[in-house]
DNA sequence: AAAACATTCAACCGCAGAAGC
DNA sequence: TGCTTCTGCGGTTGAATGTTT
C-alpha cells in the first residue's frame, strides 16, 4: 500500500482529528473556479495547492463533493427517497456512490449517514435485518436449520449472529404488523407496512413498486438479489420519474400488500402491454425464466403467493455452448412489442448458471463487469 | 441547572484500482 | 515492467448538538 502524499506529515498538510474546514476555506477561489468550470478536468492535487491552507486533494474532493457543490439539497430525506434507498440497498448493497447517483442532490455521505442513523434502525425495529433485508426470524431459522454446515464462513458467523442479536434487542417486543395476506408469515414484505402505507404506493404501478416486488422476492428467497434482479432494479430506478405509469391495463388488480397486480393479471395482460410498461413485463418474464420450476403465475392468486412458492434457482444443466453467452448481449431496452425477448433472458440466465462452473469469485467479478457493460450510464459522471 | 445519555453528521482512515512516469 | 501518485469508495470516529433524567 502506497501511502498517499496527504498522509505524509512532512508536507504539513492540514489533517488529523476534526481539522474542520473554516468558512473561508470553503469559499476559496478554487472552489469558485470549480463551481464555474466543473470538476471533469480538475486534478484534485492541483486544486489542493491552490487552496489557502494546505489540504490534500483527497480532502478537497471530499469537501467539494459533499458540501461545496451548489446542487446539494439541504432538505431532509423524503419518504420517497427513503423507500428508494432501502430498495436500492437491497438490490446493490452498500454501494453508496451508486445509490447516490439515483438521488439527485444527495451525496453518498448523506445517504450513508441516513442509512446508518435512521433507516437501519427503522428496519431493525420492524424485525428486519438491514444487512440481508430478511426477517430476523427467518435468519435465525435458517441458521438453526443448516445443521453444522454454515452458509457463512466460520470466521464471519459469530460476528454476523452477534449483529442479528444486537439488532433483535432493538426490535420492540410486540407482534409483527399483521398483513392482509398471510398472518402466519413473518416475511420481510409483511413487515414493510410503512412502505405499503405510503401515499406513494398508489394503485398505479411505478418503478418503485416494481422494485418492491423484487424486494419481496429477495426477502423470501435468497440472501441477496441475484444479478439479474440487480440489473433490473437499477434499470427501473434509472428510468426515474419519466417512466409512464399511467398506461397500465385496467385489468391490473392490485396486490393486497404492495399494490401489485396479480401474476395472473400480468400473465393475461402480456399481449396488451404498452411499450412504456414493458419494464414490468420484462421482470415478470425474467422471473419466469429464472424460476423455471415454479408454478406459473396463472396458478397463484397474488404475487406474494407466487414469489413464496419457490426460491430462485439458477438454471441447471445448461448446454455447454451457452456458457459463453455474455450478459452484455442482452438488453433491457424496449422492443417493438414492448416485451423483452425471451431468448435474451435465457442468455442472461444461462450466463448466471454457467458461473457455477468456475470459481465463485471469478463469477462475481465477471458478473460485476458485465453489469457495468450493460448499464454504462452507471459510470457516467453526474452533472454538477 | 446539570449530568448522563442518545443522535447526528462532518471528517478521517484505509484500501484498491487507475493513471502516469 | 515496476514504482509512484491520484482518485474514489465504504467504513469508522468523535465533536457537536439534542434529549432525557
Amino acid at each position: 500500500m502506497v501511502k498517499p502524499t496527504c498522509c505524509d506529515n512532512k508536507l504539513n498538510m492540514r489533517k488529523g482529528l476534526r481539522a474542520s474546514w473554516a468558512e473561508d476555506e470553503k469559499d476559496a477561489s478554487t472552489f469558485s473556479y470549480l463551481s464555474k468550470h466543473g470538476t471533469t478536468t480538475a486534478h484534485w492535487s492541483s486544486v489542493s495547492r491552490k487552496t489557502g491552507p494546505k489540504r490534500c486533494g483527497k480532502n478537497c474532493r471530499l469537501k467539494w463533493n459533499n458540501y461545496v457543490r451548489s446542487d446539494l439539497s439541504n432538505e431532509s430525506f423524503t419518504q420517497q427517497e427513503e423507500e428508494l434507498i432501502i430498495k436500492l440497498h437491497a438490490a446493490v448493497g452498500s454501494r453508496w456512490g451508486l445509490i447516490a447517483h439515483q438521488l439527485p442532490g444527495r451525496t453518498e455521505t448523506d445517504i450513508k449517514n441516513h442509512w446508518n442513523t435512521k433507516l437501519r434502525k427503522k428496519l431493525s425495529e420492524m424485525g428486519i435485518d438491514p444487512i440481508t433485508h430478511k426477517p430476523f426470524s427467518q435468519i435465525l431459522a435458517d441458521y438453526g436449520n443448516i445443521g453444522g454446515v454454515s452458509r457463512f464462513s466460520s470466521s464471519d458467523t459469530p460476528k454476523y449472529i452477534g449483529t442479528i442479536t444486537r439488532d433483535l434487542k432493538k426490535a420492540p417486543n410486540k407482534p409483527q404488523p399483521s398483513t392482509t395476506t398471510s398472518p402466519s408469515s413473518s416475511s420481510a414484505s409483511a413487515s414493510y407496512t410503512f412502505l405499503s402505507n405510503s401515499p406513494l404506493l398508489s394503485h398505479t404501478m411505478s418503478p418503485v413498486q416494481n422494485i418492491n416486488k423484487m424486494y419481496a422476492n429477495n426477502a423470501n428467497t435468497s440472501q441477496s438479489l441475484d444479478l439479474l434482479s440487480q440489473l433490473q432494479a437499477i434499470s427501473l430506478v434509472t428510468q426515474g420519474p419519466n417512466s409512464d405509469t399511467t398506461s397500465l391495463p385496467s385489468s391490473y388488480n392490485t396486490d393486497a400488500f404492495f399494490g401489485l397486480p396479480s401474476p395472473k393479471a400480468v400473465s393475461l395482460s402480456h399481449s396488451s402491454m404498452s411499450p412504456s410498461s414493458s419494464t414490468y413485463t420484462n421482470i415478470n418474464n425474467a422471473e419466469k425464466v429464472a424460476n423455471n420450476n415454479s408454478p406459473s403465475p396463472d396458478q397463484c392468486s397474488s404475487w406474494r403467493d407466487f414469489l413464496l412458492e419457490e426460491p430462485f434457482k439458477p438454471a441447471q444443466n445448461q448446454a455447454p455452448d451457452q456458457q459463453g453467452t455474455n450478459l452484455a448481449d442482452f438488453s433491457l431496452t424496449d422492443h417493438d412489442d414492448g416485451v423483452m425477448q425471451c431468448n435474451e433472458i435465457q442468455a442472461a440466465a444461462s450466463t448466471l448458471a454457467a458461473s457455477d462452473a468456475s470459481s465463485f469469485l471469478d463469477a462475481m467479478l465477471h458478473q460485476d463487469a458485465d453489469m457495468f457493460l450493460t448499464f454504462p450510464g452507471l459510470m457516467e459522471e453526474p452533472l454538477y
